[in-house]
DNA sequence: GGGTTTTGTTAACCACGTGTGAAACGTTTC
DNA sequence: GAAACGTTTCACACGTGGTTAACAAAACCC
């Protein structure tokens, strides 16, 4: 049998190293958070998990990592999110980039609780790994989507766009909440920004699908299809 | 769309209770805990979730809970445990039978981004907050309204008016009051502008519930059903 | 290091929502 | 029944806000 290890973001120190301790996992501490030195440590047999303190250094940069844990080839196993409680609302929406989170002060109990928990029921939970909305299927390992079959070609920050409006269907986003969501900084001038972005997901969705990114006039964008059925599905 | 309902044994008070104010989300309080109770609770389309307080009562019973929980015929949704800090040893080894856990004391913005987090994951789009009047609803997060199941394509300030009206249901407010509450600015000239807007609604409302907004001659507009038998109930 | 792709910005253009005034309509009052 | 008042309706002009394309800056790749 092979030792877990687990990927831990920024450092292991106080509480989270007894945590580790207790739960009897060994960490692999990847001080600057960045994806090469995630690879660098990786032990053979591939990380467990992750522990990622977005406490402990720029919650953007914590996010990414996130988000680039989630899209390697390789799969990282469960991750779990430290965070401050004035960082809670940050969670909202992104909701797909780990799997538990825990509230700092970070208690050692809890930690190596829901450490285990995590860690146990790995493998039970299929983290969603596929977005299906009106004809769009976004492959979220693969960094692939095809729209009616149609493969499109998209850069990041279109994916990371199309993937957020996608996951949450119907729901009309401001330019500034997409910007902090998707950006994750807090708009500095241009909000005509995602009005481009937008402009380039409708040209390669093409003539017949632009209509699944709609425009609320005076709020926002939205994703999907025209509820003009009267079915009153809100 | 129906709305989601949680499970909530044995209690539902305090930061509990708004919790799923917050999230959007329709509890069900099982205050037995006993499986029976749950069953003749449960709405037609099933429990979203259960939120299950092992602090509240016996930890077994609890724990028994969730195992006839798991076993019963139709799932109930993610099974999220509240627990006390002594108990977070009792978890060990029974992973398996909840999905997240919160430890007390209870906090609101962690309970409801657990609640959230759940729920989104188990693909269970969270309800988004309404507004239900007279056969009027009104969805704040996706910007639609619906009249009796047929969607009312509303424009911008159209939404935000009616918005208002019926979030205070049978209320008289003069044109001034709606134009510095729903427009932000102090009356320069046109009253006649709310007029306008009205004739507008009433128009997309359609001749069946046009009445829905009401004249107040020499007063303003209100929202609501006629109560035009003499109850005077206001 | 040069070329290519991706990303963000700026400005012109265009469409639609919004507000306004005036006329038509209805209701109340003398 | 006519005058006075309030509300509804309509047509139109203006301006905000969205789209588009072209450009500049940055990142990426040999």
């Amino acid at each position: 049998m092979t030792i877990d290890v687990v990927l831990c973001v920024p450092s292991c120190e106080g509480p989270i190293k007894k945590a580790f301790e207790v739960t009897g996992v060994t960490p692999a501490v990847a001080a600057s958070g960045r994806l090469n030195e995630v690879t660098a440590l990786e032990p053979t047999d591939g990380y467990a998990g992750a522990v990622i303190n977005a406490a402990g250094f720029p919650f953007n940069d914590a996010m990414n990592l996130c988000r680039q844990l989630r899209h390697r080839d390789r799969p990282v196993g469960p991750i779990i999110l430290l965070v401050d409680h004035y960082q809670l609302d940050d969670l909202t929406f992104r909701e797909d980039l780990f799997d538990d989170f825990v509230v700092g002060p970070f208690d050692v109990s809890e930690l190596a609780t829901r450490l285990r928990h995590r860690l146990r029921r790995a493998g039970n939970e299929s983290v969603a790994p596929r977005i299906e909305q009106g004809g769009l299927v976004m492959n979220l390992e693969t960094y692939q989507a095809t729209i009616a079959g149609r493969v499109m070609d998209l850069t990041y920050m279109e994916y990371e766009l199309l993937r957020f409006l996608a996951t949450n269907p119907q729901r009309v986003f401001t330019r500034e909440t997409l910007l902090s969501r998707v950006w994750g900084y807090e708009y500095y001038g241009g909000a005509r920004t995602v009005d481009v972005h937008v402009r380039r997901l409708r040209a390669k969705l093409g003539e017949e699908h632009a209509h699944l990114i709609q425009t609320v006039r005076s709020v926002g964008y939205k994703f999907g299809a025209d509820a003009e059925r009267g079915d009153g599905d809100l």
